[in-house]
DNA sequence: CGCTAATTGTTTAAGTGTGCAACTATTGGA
DNA sequence: TCCAATAGTTGCACACTTAAACAATTAGCG
């Protein structure tokens, strides 16, 4: 998978229109962008996807979530999770087990490979982020990511 | 279709580890949320996606232009347009007509019943930005719409 | 306690979007 | 003229999203 499969835009032809106002249009371009970007490089370099990586790195962080509580963070449906952490377990990066707690729900847990996978992902995530956006300036990087939150936060309840 | 319909996302209680240092994860939930409150808007007061009015903006701006120019256009493979061309027809908004010059291919116009509609929604799609933005500043909200055409079109062909 | 309502993981189905390979009709170039 | 390329179309595969249903289990309330 090639980074820059990016079918030639050939912007400058044809007239967008309004399109070129919204900053929907621009907001969805540059998700788009990136995220074909981003995609590859986590399935190139660790045959992951980045939605996988997002699970990993939540249970990671919050050892014993139910699957249901991750699905809830990361603004899934819970019967998503299923293929989800089933991906995971075969790998053997993650496992279930049940909740001493409550018979219905599975505790998540990363084994000892999947922290070791974990950090080696989350290392080089880092730096290709950093690479990626080097079109910006350190700063205008900055501002963009405070921006980015504001809008992705807009309207939440924990506004 | 309700704009507020978002499953409480929760933040505070659950650690995203690094996923809050990656700009494309931000870029990502900024995009989800704005995406889905226009979808919202587009639907509720046209009944339209927005993936059909970008192609009818598009058409209007450029009329007589073929099925596949309008697909490297908006980023789509040619294969996507006919279902998008078809419904776009079916409502009477817009018209395939054989090319004069070469009889492959379709060159598409608005009606005069497309013109009206285009002019309708495109008028209110821009007051709805200016509306949805309005957790920036102005000031913000231009900073931001030229960060987010910079990392737009990063890598591609035109730049 | 006992009953009802709610929750968890799971499966299944439908709808959507995307990418790819094929096919035809047609065009363009050697 | 003949071969390669292109336009529109169709069909298929894959992934993602929603919703509904179901069994097992839990929680709330009288």
């Amino acid at each position: 998978m090639k980074a820059s499969d990016n079918q030639a835009l050939k912007l400058g032809e044809v007239d967008f229109g309004i399109l070129n106002e919204l900053t929907g249009y621009w907001l969805r371009w540059a998700q788009l962008n990136t995220y074909k970007n981003i995609r590859c490089f986590f399935f190139d370099e660790f045959d992951i996807t980045p939605g996988l990586f997002g699970v990993l790195e939540v249970v990671g962080c919050n050892p014993g979530l139910t699957q249901t509580a991750v699905a809830k963070a990361i603004g899934n449906d819970r019967s998503a999770m299923v293929a989800i952490v089933d991906k995971l377990e075969k790998r053997g990066l993650i496992e279930r087990k049940p909740s001493e707690t409550d018979r219905r729900s599975n505790a998540l847990f990363l084994t000892s490979a999947g922290r070791v996978f974990r950090d080696r992902v989350a290392g080089r995530a880092w730096d290709h982020n950093e690479e990626f956006f080097s079109m910006l300036t350190a700063e205008e990087h900055q501002q963009f990511v405070g921006l980015l939150k504001r809008v992705a936060l807009a309207g939440s309840p924990t506004e």
